[in-house]
DNA sequence: TTAAAAATATACCATTTGGTATATTTTGTA
DNA sequence: TACAAAATATACCAAATGGTATATTTTTAA
């Protein structure tokens, strides 16, 4: 426990990282987060060492939230085929849930830093794969326990899966209107009856 | 023909409107339009009223672009559910055609807008909305012609097909990996063989 | 050809930007 | 309790920001 130190750049965070989601990399200025924080730049350039490192650091404190979040939601069942109900469980909840992160972290950044900071958008990417990995890994799990069919193929679907999330939760962050994720949700558990299941 | 100005103006948004999209609105200043276009601040300020007017001008000319692309494209068929499978087709080589835009402009400038700027996230809703009806009305000639199965609830699909694509632009273009654009037009068509078709 | 109008260039503005050097305060420890 | 070290505050910097007032050039029409 680094006492101080760890607790200030835990504070900064906490505060900074919905920030940064909201008005992206360039939009976001060091004043607005000394003024959100209350704490000066001294404060902040003692705990990170520049912009972008405290943009990748707020990155990754809202993804280490929204994978607990999700970690923790699956493990309500030990069945992979009921994980995967779990998924689309968890996402008909997520535009309230990720509104507290200032948004989805992975499209506000993949899309943000696309152009403009490939630092940030490597540390997207790797989010992206570690999510899809997880899915399929639930999927050859549920094809080892006899719950999902042997002609599933795991990458595939966990990519098809992530794909549909992705867009459904761009269309009602812009249109502001829930029926995407909730339509798309839908659609994926019938998916999952109909084409995953063994 | 109004001359000087409309040509300046045009000349003007062909050369900002791929630098605004890639950058996004706060990343894209004002001397790095004058550079590009090698013209003053009295040249841009005489065509446009600020920054924000630009850029509103910016991302309508590239939906022009985009719309008027699709438009010509599905004029290769007069079929309804031909239509439809060349709307996947367009999809298909939209990762090297809309590079020339700069990226995806609904996309890009959705999520840029969001929490940033409510006049530039209300045009990219009108121009979502304005696809939506498009593919809407495609398909409702479908039912008439005979061609889609009257059970296809013709709005519904259309925001299911958005959604879906939109979701595979983003992962194509954050993954650099035309994988999901390919894979999620396969899809779609397999969804309009075995569920849209009459 | 010339004069008015339109278009563009130039020079400037206050404010904000990310960042740093140094002073001050707070902390843990001997 | 004293003192070094860690953490934070203060004061400052050059450069860049969006925007404007005015000067100059170019265009159009008489």
């Amino acid at each position: 426990m680094q006492t101080k130190s760890e607790h200030t750049k835990h504070y900064i965070l906490e505060i900074v990282a919905p920030i940064f989601n909201k008005n992206g990399y360039a939009a976001t200025s060091m004043s607005e987060i000394t003024n959100a924080t209350r704490l000066t730049k001294g404060a902040i350039y003692g705990n990170f060492k520049n912009k972008e490192e405290l943009a990748i650091a707020a990155f990754k404190f809202n993804v280490k939230s929204l994978m607990s979040r999700i970690s923790s939601h699956l493990k309500l069942s030990n069945s992979p085929l009921q994980k995967l109900f779990l998924i689309t469980d968890f996402y008909r909840n997520y535009y309230d849930y990720s509104k507290q992160l200032g948004g989805c972290p992975v499209i506000n950044v993949g899309v943000d830093a696309n152009n403009q900071n490939s630092l940030l958008l490597k540390n997207v990417r790797i989010v992206i794969e570690r999510i899809q990995d997880k899915v399929a890994t639930i999927v050859e799990e549920g094809i080892e326990a006899g719950e999902i069919s042997t002609e599933v193929n795991a990458m595939q679907f966990a990519k098809r899966l992530d794909t549909m999330i992705q867009g459904a939760i761009f269309m009602t962050y812009t249109m502001d209107d829930e029926f995407y994720l909730k339509d798309t949700m839908n659609q994926l558990d019938q998916i999952i009856h109909n084409n995953i299941k063994a």
